[in-house]
DNA sequence: CATTAGTTTTAGAATCATTCCAAAAACATG
DNA sequence: CATGTTTTTGGAATGATTCTAAAACTAATG
């Protein structure tokens, strides 16, 4: 039983948020928006893309992640100087942070919580909380 | 009481984690290190050295901002995609972000704490743990 | 279906922060 | 002051991202 309708729902998601669903659009949803939650680089979704046939400059990769991110269909983490990744994980949560591999890790909302949260400087109000936990790789126990 | 020593303490800091204290090396010092903590991009550092007199290339402020986060004098602080700032408060601590204004606030250490930290992925031990806190400013009062 | 108006995509140039490079300058030591 | 090492430097190089103006596409209309 392969799935007969291989944009099944994605359509109908870019319509809901006011976005037209052309070629390159659902194209890269359909690469983000797989089973399971991603996080993606601009570079690395345009090489999986091209690698699946799909015809997109990296121009629109841009502007599509960023469309995306601007309709909550996308979360974007920065983690490192240079370089954004795009998380299709949008529900509150936080990330472990290998610098060394670049590996970034989903931690559920529910395992990390904040104790009394600060007052804002005067003026201003919270928009969010990002909490990245950076990580080494243990000294290899090869031998 | 003028301040008779203009660099004093700086040269012995640097000494102290190993560099040699020289014109351009101290003069940065002397910047970043007055009272206060500070939060700044390299650009900014290097603008703020050029107006005071001192020369200084950008390829030696990036390689001193870098040399002196390596020995633990400052600490880099990612919160901007293309852009880092370095902190010259190095103890544990937290910050408020405005993305607007570009502004960065420390958050004490006491006001805000994680309760259970989550184990971190097999293999991996924890180094750090980042928090911002990402505020927009309020609808203006004016009128 | 042709026209028109608005949107999207695109290649390539431009930008921006940062890093790299190889040569020049500054230093430390003998 | 001769020598070997460390620093600094301007400018080129890099890498991610954004901009731009033109081409391609879409939707709506008559």
């Amino acid at each position: 039983m392969a799935n007969p309708r291989p944009y099944s729902g994605l359509i109908e998601r870019l319509k809901a948020v006011g976005l037209r669903p052309t070629r390159q659009r659902l194209a890269l949803a359909k690469l983000l928006f797989g089973p399971g939650n991603r996080h993606v680089s601009a570079e690395q979704l345009h090489g999986e893309a091209v690698g699946a046939q799909v015809r997109v400059s990296l121009a629109t990769v841009y502007n599509t992640l960023h469309q995306f991110t601007a309709v909550g269909l996308l979360r974007e983490v920065v983690v490192e100087p240079g370089r954004s990744y795009f998380d299709t994980n949008t529900s509150h949560h936080h990330h472990f942070f290998c610098e060394e591999d670049r590996n970034l890790v989903d931690i559920p909302g529910e395992e990390l919580k904040v104790e009394k949260l600060p007052r804002p400087p005067p003026g201003t109000t919270v928009t969010e909380v990002d909490i990245v936990i950076r990580v080494r790789k243990n000294p290899g126990l090869e031998g």
